[in-house]
DNA sequence: TGTACATCAGTGAACGCGCGTTCACTGATGTAC
DNA sequence: TGTACATCAGTGAACGCGCGTTCACTGATGTAC
């Protein structure tokens, strides 16, 4: 038929990269379609053949990064339960490495606002990733009669985005390293519960 | 001289006031200069004469709108404190009305990302204003050894924040109101001390 | 094996558009005398 | 009181620019026979 699709899909590949970078550096719409091909090495004409428009490459790009990330939050931490496993998570998450980073690993702090104002299946395919992250740190809590595993999993993820959101947006000025460390310390508030099952 | 200043500082407020609902509605790319002119009754080339620059316009912006605010959030809940004082608080912060709000009360969710995208005077602008946010919280809490007032309020803070831009960027899914329910409900862990003082 | 043809990923120029900012101007409001 | 002049908030057209998307094209890769 012509083209072996494997090349294709490598390409296909490369710009969902260049896009995952591209995002979370500087958001979605700060971030060109011309920028993103360029960083991936072609010219803006051929997006056309991958991704249907901008904002199905950003439905595309957040639930593979989203799912990649998953796993990775996760790692290392495997042996560890309620609080003592939320502290190692928070510790990672919450970091100012994180913060710096001039790629963070997590999307969210830049491209949330945009997905509120973007197409439904933006805010399915988010659904869909944040509830996958929920289910994974609620399996490593327990509930108690103030609140239910699931429901600590959820304040918890927001509790770090909205924690490392304003950290950013603050950044240089010294209520940036303070919220950090209190949204750290208060994580283990979420965490531990009034009859521990570990 | 010419012209009463008092007509020209009615006008700023005026532009102000456009500025503020269209922040909230759309964050700060999304809106245009002269839709911010247009809302006022204006036209593109006058806004100069107000304001150096767009990102001034914000700045001055998100100050006006979070002093106006933090007094509103803890109207009509004075004589409460602690658990009680912040479940009245976070009712009417992580309610669906506030998520589905045309132009929702707080512009944190909307325009996050701009100022962390943006220059200092607008970072230090939001850690002023979110500071005094804090204070105010921090007031109605009491620490213990787990964590300060001080620190519960900042996590409550971010609490707060990250449930509402995670429920907008949910909206139409289930996650969206789990979201805010489960955030209202955990809220409660943060503000209960193990010695309360009221 | 060799030749003619079909496919289609990727190119690069062009499209219409809205943006932030500038600037020559206007006209109502004030002052000087 | 009346006239000439200065001020300056607000107008509206224009600036250069970057955007998302389209499209005629090219050339390497495959198939047909």
């Amino acid at each position: 038929m012509g083209h072996p699709p494997e090349q294709k899909q490598a390409t296909h590949e490369r710009i969902l990269e260049a896009a995952s970078g591209l995002f979370r550096r500087q958001g979605f719409s700060a971030t060109s379609v011309e920028n993103v091909m360029r960083a991936a090495g072609l010219t803006v004409g051929g997006f056309y053949a991958h991704f249907g428009s901008k904002q199905a490459l950003l439905v595309e790009s957040l639930s593979r990064i989203m799912s990649k990330r998953r796993g990775e939050w996760f790692q290392g931490i495997e042996d560890l339960r309620g609080v003592e496993w939320m502290s190692h998570l928070v510790r990672r998450y919450l970091s100012r490495a994180h913060r710096d980073a001039q790629v963070p690993a997590c999307p969210l702090p830049a491209v949330l606002s945009d997905v509120a104002r973007g197409e439904p299946a933006l805010k399915e395919t988010l659904s869909r990733e944040a509830d996958l992250m929920v289910q994974g740190i609620a399996e490593n809590l327990s509930g108690d009669a103030r609140a239910s595993a699931r429901e600590r999993a959820m304040a918890a993820y927001a509790l770090c985005i909205g924690a490392l959101s304003i950290a950013k947006a603050t950044e240089g000025t010294p209520l940036s390293d303070e919220m950090l460390l209190a949204a750290r310390r208060a994580s283990v508030l979420l965490a531990e519960t009034s009859e521990p099952r570990d």
